[in-house]
DNA sequence: AACACGGGGAA
DNA sequence: TTCCCAGTGTT
């Protein structure tokens, strides 16, 4: 399975060359300031590089170094953040930031293993980083490299068992070069994500045909082997946008659930859809409202579909007059529509005050 | 070891 | 519709 050592050195030099011949000229790539690095790490975990562009530059701009960072709201970061997705990043990254400054002066870890007990940062970040910032041999395994792997050597270990990342990493280990590994990790990953992609790669200008297995017995479409599907997990979102004047009540995420530190609306989950809110369990903050203020239905039944959830969300608003006095649940809070442009909300939030002409 | 966590784009 | 994406933290 693995090649020999003269197979090997061949590897690393065609591997190396694509590189320089085909890589992207990404703005993280032209630098080895550890900061800039796990930015883009962290905003590239599960995102798309077109997608994920625009925010590390956003980043950057806002927040230069780790100190900026550091000194920053989780508010402010969690609302640059917004729209990206897994949220539990920024926090994570907010956090590390000000433990570096508070603990390390400002300075990063310069190897992987002591990279990888910061928070928000595993065997992959911790890799990238102590490769990328400080010539650390050691491979940086993503997706990317899963998919070259698997399919290079055909391992139909599933990558997402326990003991998938061991495998493949050991057998990283053998054929990473001692000399300039942070270019062998970026080859591997953009060869990944340019050439072997995942689904019908242009294997004729591949230069590794000749040594692949999935090539030679045609299974690129069978590897990488994963086998966990996710169950998707239906849930009824019901909100009330409580109106007073030109204000919203809004409040922060707390839970352990999707959003958590992001802001929205007066929020009652039901086992099924519900298109009369009579129909909801009782609710003493709902009928003090409606006593109070004027119910309206929008119309719109959204779907948003995340990766483990399908939530079928129905708004509904309420508006009182501004000298009002209404009960609010603890937390909950009226906030001006400046400060919800600056709070940060899930997207699907900002989505309805825009098409409600709030925002 | 299994599960939770967003959102968008491509096939 | 379905799948995938520069993974990590919690239980």
């Amino acid at each position: 399975m693995l090649p020999d050592h003269l197979q090997l050195l061949e590897f690393n030099a065609k591997l190396k060359s694509w590189y320089l011949e085909n890589h992207r000229p990404l703005l993280w790539r032209q630098t080895t300031d550890p900061y800039k690095i796990w930015l883009s790490e962290i905003i590239l975990q599960q995102t798309r590089v077109t997608q994920g562009t625009p925010y590390y530059e956003k980043f950057l701009i806002t927040y230069p170094t780790v100190f900026d960072l550091a000194a920053a709201d989780e508010r402010d970061v969690l609302r640059l953040w917004q729209g990206l997705g897994y949220y539990s990043r920024a926090r994570n990254m907010h956090y590390t930031a000000r433990h570096i400054v508070e603990e390390c002066e400002g300075k990063f870890p310069e190897t992987s293993i002591k990279l990888a007990k910061l928070k928000g940062l595993g065997a992959y970040t911790a890799a990238a980083i102590a490769s990328f910032a400080f010539n650390e041999a050691v491979p940086a395994i993503d997706g990317n490299v899963y998919r070259v792997m698997s399919r290079l050597f055909g391992i139909f270990t599933d990558i997402l068992s326990s003991g998938a990342k061991n495998e493949f990493t050991n057998l990283a280990k053998q054929i990473i070069p001692q000399d300039d590994p942070a270019t062998y990790n970026q080859a591997m990953i953009e060869f990944g994500a340019l050439q072997c992609v995942p689904a019908s790669p242009n294997c004729s200008v591949c230069p590794f045909t000749y040594m692949c297995y999935a090539y030679e017995f045609n299974m690129q479409n069978k590897l990488p082997v994963k086998m966990k599907k996710n169950a998707v997990k239906n849930r009824y979102f019901n909100y009330f946008i409580l109106q007073k004047g030109e204000s919203l009540a809004m409040h922060e995420r707390l839970k352990k659930d999707i959003w958590k530190g992001l802001y929205d609306f007066y929020l009652i989950e039901s086992l099924a859809d519900i298109n009369n809110p009579d129909d909801l369990p009782e609710d003493k903050f709902l009928e003090d409202w409606k006593q109070k203020g004027q119910l309206r239905q929008v119309l719109k039944e959204y779907t948003h579909l995340l990766t483990h959830q399908r939530l079928t969300v129905r708004f509904w608003w309420i508006t009182i007059a501004e000298n009002e006095v209404v009960d609010l649940p603890l937390g909950m809070a009226f906030y001006s529509k400046n400060e919800i442009e600056e709070l940060p909300k899930p997207i699907l939030m900002d989505t309805v005050l825009k098409e409600e002409l709030f925002l």
